[in-house]
RNA sequence: GCGUCCUUAGCUCAGUUGGUUAGAGCGUUGCAUUGACAUUGCAGAGGUCACUAGUUCGAAUCUAGUAGGACGCACCA
């Protein structure tokens, strides 16, 4: 970049991310920096959670794309090929609905339309709206191999859906079958279990009564749902239930329709409950449906599939199952039947998609038989061959896991997979499964017997694929992996899967099943679960509460370096993140505080000079050494970090290194002698050395300014771009803990000199006449320089004994004493509650120190090692307080 | 109902196998400030680690129970 050769008058004193970001995302595509091919590297590839194709940004994806950026940069950093797919899938439900919805808007309903009208929309509205999402990620940094983008609905991946479900059907893992499923009246669609959400609601338990035949006696039943009266085909008792007795082997009249049903005995029903009797609609409900089974019972449908009521109802035809729910209940208070109408909690299930309430509902579906499927992919996740993080889930997988149940895959909509399925014949059997109509020609005729059977005899299933039956094959067909190996052999497994834990069920489970399944193997051998982002309030952020801020407002507002920080310091794995734009703007105060430390270095910059930046330090210079172990230390830490998925440990590790021991340390104490000075190049070059290391490490995390600082610092080819850089080595040899235990008690030293200044309304500019004794006299004077340069000194005086002057104001860091002469400044009532204070402390201190040692108990069981710590607690503790004794008695 | 997890400073969270008088960031209070940065610097205040009982020489940490909260699963109409 050619205005990399900034001097001090062209760095603005603010750092602005809108002049940076696009810039540098650009230049990383532009060198193709994301793409990635097999080579002889080690591969380091992440499949990202498909959104929906038609979705927009939202908080959810930014803090999980965030999070993957991280891991993905920071390994392409570190030699791995770093592949990170990206791409979005077809939501079937959603995007039929919102194709629905426009097509309505223009007077067209979907019966208008044959199947293929349709789906012409619905691609017209894809291609308008897909990959809008894609383009935002962008804007976040997100460093996707975007020349592998996929879609569920692409040739190739819908190929192997198709594929896949032959497959299993003909491995009998497939079936078609009439079940109770969970029937969503919006979408007009069966849903999987998984797609119901069960919420508590404020309903009413209403108690009607049903005449008994040939008799006046009523019986008396409870229900929630009145409207599947109409579908009423029995009443069930407890045969123990001794108040019943009587009415074994008689017949109930249902109200309003006046059907005669038996009453039946099963002890399903719970004598304690209501009225111990239970009305029995077995198209209706699940338990209903078992008892229908078990008593041959008649199951009458009374509900047409957009909820309102059929034919089959006899009253309230076309009527909505909630408005019937009104007026049934208006018709039986004035029938006589009804008896109570009770307030009553209980759950409900809600579809997930369109928050309509489901409607259990018989029906011929597509299953997937899961307990066999299912088996590898609990028993490698238990045994940590996959790994969550955190670990509490794997619990939660478990349970999931060992009660798993048949997954209905079907759904009655257009947009998706069309189920490769074609029938014959009116026979619930007379179908074949095929990939094409010839092949399915050929098929029909085999197993009909028919082999005059054409292709115009057949009729295939209208029916699509639950999206999942797509998404759960992607990090294998992302790959094109089950029609060519050389990819997919080089990226599968997949390292790390970032996602939700709301779709553990959904998908992980499902991809790990597929994975054993058609890989032999695991998907990915890590799962870190994010956090839901809320509000301050704790509320979930969703479009329908309208409490998410806008993305891409937030990334205008504190550039996407700044939303990224915010995102990551407030998220440990798997825990909510309660987001606080506070946070974002912490992180573009970092990086405009980042901005300005390198603007200072800048500004001693020359033109003309050429500067190398080194990792060489003057081993004279403490500071120097002592930065150096700071930065290794650091290396170290984020890696043990990483390896834990720990990333705002990380985080906050690289942001204190740079903010307090590069900014607030390092670079003041780098700061030539006097104000106006120039810095000399070999200083500058270290500076810039360890400029560059630091921005290494914030890479991953604050992509853009880290690079930007980066090509400032020094001219770059296209093969030196920070983004695929080396991640610093960390080298223990760099660590001296000698060093770094030195100038951290020159640190705790000059804090004690502030400390004093503080108290006593010293002003910092003040010089101040100080002595310092310390049994490390020697190594402080040699470095007193450190001292002088942070504080303004009249004298200093360091000895390992000296006396201790009179008027002054005291300080104990360590077992080393500070003394300042304050003459006339010293206010000595002040100076005697500081030293008072301080006796207080220590004296509570060795109070508990005490009482451990003076436990006989203590001192014979504790470990040798804690014993001794616990006397030299006392042995400092008590030298300390005498020392401050000592001083309290100056002044009195 | 069953299961899992959580409760630490005003807020959001750290706290490794029990062993410094419990840490960080934000917020708050005071002070400072002409040249890297007020998007700043320095310093201070702030906690009965939800509660109770145990185990132990020693508990934020282990065990049991109580209260409150979150999530998952299954539901009785």
């Amino acid at each position: 970049m050619s205005d990399s050769t900034n001097t001090k008058k062209e760095i603005p004193a603010q750092y602005d991310p809108s002049q940076v970001e696009d810039k540098w995302y650009q230049y990383w595509m532009d060198n193709n920096y994301f793409h990635s091919t097999p080579d002889e590297r080690e591969p380091f590839t992440v499949v990202i959670p498909p959104p929906n194709v038609t979705g927009v940004l939202h908080m959810g994806h930014m803090l999980n794309n965030t999070i993957q950026d991280v891991l993905v940069r920071k390994a392409r950093m570190q030699g791995y090929n770093a592949c990170w797919v990206p791409g979005t899938d077809h939501a079937s439900i959603a995007t039929e609905a919102k194709v629905v919805r426009k097509l309505r808007e223009k007077g067209v309903t979907k019966k208008d339309l044959t199947r293929d009208e349709f789906m012409e929309h619905a691609w017209e509205w894809t291609h308008e709206h897909g990959g809008i999402i894609l383009e935002q990620l962008k804007k976040l940094g997100a460093s996707c191999d975007w020349d592998r983008t996929t879609f569920t609905m692409d040739e190739k991946y819908s190929e192997s859906v198709i594929d896949t479900f032959i497959d299993l059907f003909n491995k009998g893992k497939i079936y078609r079958g009439a079940r109770m499923i969970n029937w969503d009246p919006a979408a007009k669609t069966a849903l999987s279990d998984e797609e119901v959400i069960h919420k508590e609601v404020n309903s009413k338990l209403y108690h009607v009564r049903y005449k008994i035949v040939d008799s006046d006696e009523y019986v008396t039943i409870a229900t929630t749902r009145p409207e599947t009266i109409l579908g009423d085909t029995a009443v069930c008792i407890n045969p123990d239930d001794e108040r019943y007795t009587h009415l074994h082997g008689k017949k109930a009249i249902v109200p309003l329709v006046n059907r005669e049903i038996p009453i039946i005995l099963d002890d399903y029903v719970d004598m304690e409950f209501g009225t111990g009797c239970l009305k029995v609609t077995p198209a209706h409900d699940l338990n209903d449906y078992d008892l229908g089974q078990r008593h041959n019972l008649e199951t009458i449908n009374m509900m047409n599939a957009d909820g309102t009521v059929s034919e089959e109802g006899e009253l309230y035809i076309g009527m909505d199952r909630f408005d019937v729910r009104k007026q049934i209940s208006k018709d039986l208070d004035e029938a006589g039947n009804l008896v109570e109408v009770e307030d009553y909690k209980n759950k409900v299930g809600y579809s997930e998609r369109t928050d309509a309430v489901i409607e259990p509902r018989l029906s011929l579906q597509w299953w997937v038989a899961m307990k066999e499927l299912s088996e590898p992919a609990l028993e490698n996740v238990m045994n940590d061959n996959i790994q969550f993080h955190p670990e509490k889930f794997k619990n939660t997988y478990r349970h999931w896991m060992e009660n798993v149940r048949d997954w209905c895959i079907s759904r009655q909509l257009w947009w998706g997979h069309r189920i490769p399925a074609y029938y014959y014949g009116e026979g619930d059997d007379d179908f074949v499964v095929a990939k094409t109509l010839k092949e399915a020609v050929k098929a029909a005729k085999e197993k009909s017997g028919n082999k005059k059977l054409t292709a115009g005899d057949l009729k295939q299933e209208e029916d699509v694929l639950d999206t999942w039956f797509s998404s759960w094959l992607w990090p294998i067909s992302v790959f094109d992996g089950f029609y060519k190996k050389d990819e997919v052999d080089y990226y599968y497994p997949t390292n790390d899967l970032v996602t939700a834990p709301e779709i553990m069920f959904f998908w992980v489970a499902r991809m790990i099943i597929a994975g054993y399944e058609y890989r032999g193997e695991l998907p990915f051998k890590n799962v870190y679960y994010t956090g839901i982002v809320r509000d301050k309030q704790g509320r979930k952020m969703s479009k329908s509460l309208g409490n998410s801020p806008d993305p891409l407002e937030l990334i205008s507002q504190y550039g996407a370096d700044g939303i990224r920080m915010g995102m990551l310091f407030a998220t440990p794995a798997g825990n909510d993140l309660p987001f606080d734009s506070k946070l974002c703007e912490q992180g573009s105060k970092f990086s405009n505080k980042i901005w300005n430390a390198f603007r200072f270095l800048s500004m001693n910059m020359e033109e003309d000079v050429e500067y190398n930046p080194t990792t060489e330090i003057d081993s004279e210079n403490l500071v120097d050494r002592w930065m150096m172990s700071r930065i290794h230390q650091t290396i170290k830490e984020v890696e043990e970090d990483f390896q834990n998925y720990k990333l705002n440990d990380a985080l906050k590790k690289v942001y204190s290194l740079i903010w307090d021991d590069f900014c607030d340390w390092y670079i003041e104490l780098a700061k030539p002698a006097n104000y106006g000075d120039k810095f000399d190049n070999e200083r500058l070059n270290v500076a810039l050395g360890m400029f560059e290391q630091l921005m290494k490490l914030l890479h991953p995390f604050m992509p853009f300014i880290s690079e930007e600082i980066w090509q400032h610092i020094d001219e770059r080819s296209s093969e030196e771009a920070l983004c695929i850089s080396d991640w610093p080595e960390f080298d223990d040899s760099k660590i001296n803990t000698e060093d770094v235990t030195l100038f951290e008690s020159m640190q705790g030293m000059i804090s004690a000199l502030r400390n004093i200044r503080s108290e006593m309304g010293v002003s910092p500019k003040k010089d101040i006449e100080v002595l310092i004794k310390t049994s490390n006299a020697q190594k402080i004077e040699e470095n007193e320089w450190i001292l002088r340069k942070l504080q303004v000194l009249k004298s200093l005086f360091i000895a390992t004994d000296l006396k201790k002057p009179k008027a002054c104001a005291s300080a104990l860091v360590g077992n080393d004493e500070i003394y300042v002469q304050m003459f006339d400044l010293v206010d000595v009532d002040k100076e005697i509650e500081r030293i008072q204070k301080e006796i207080q402390r220590v004296e509570g201190f060795l109070k508990g120190v005490n009482g451990k040692l003076n436990n006989s108990n203590f001192v014979d069981n504790a470990p040798e090692a804690v014993v001794q710590n616990e006397r030299n607690k006392k042995r400092d503790g008590e030298a300390n307080l005498e020392k401050l004794k000592e001083q309290l008695k100056d002044f009195q």
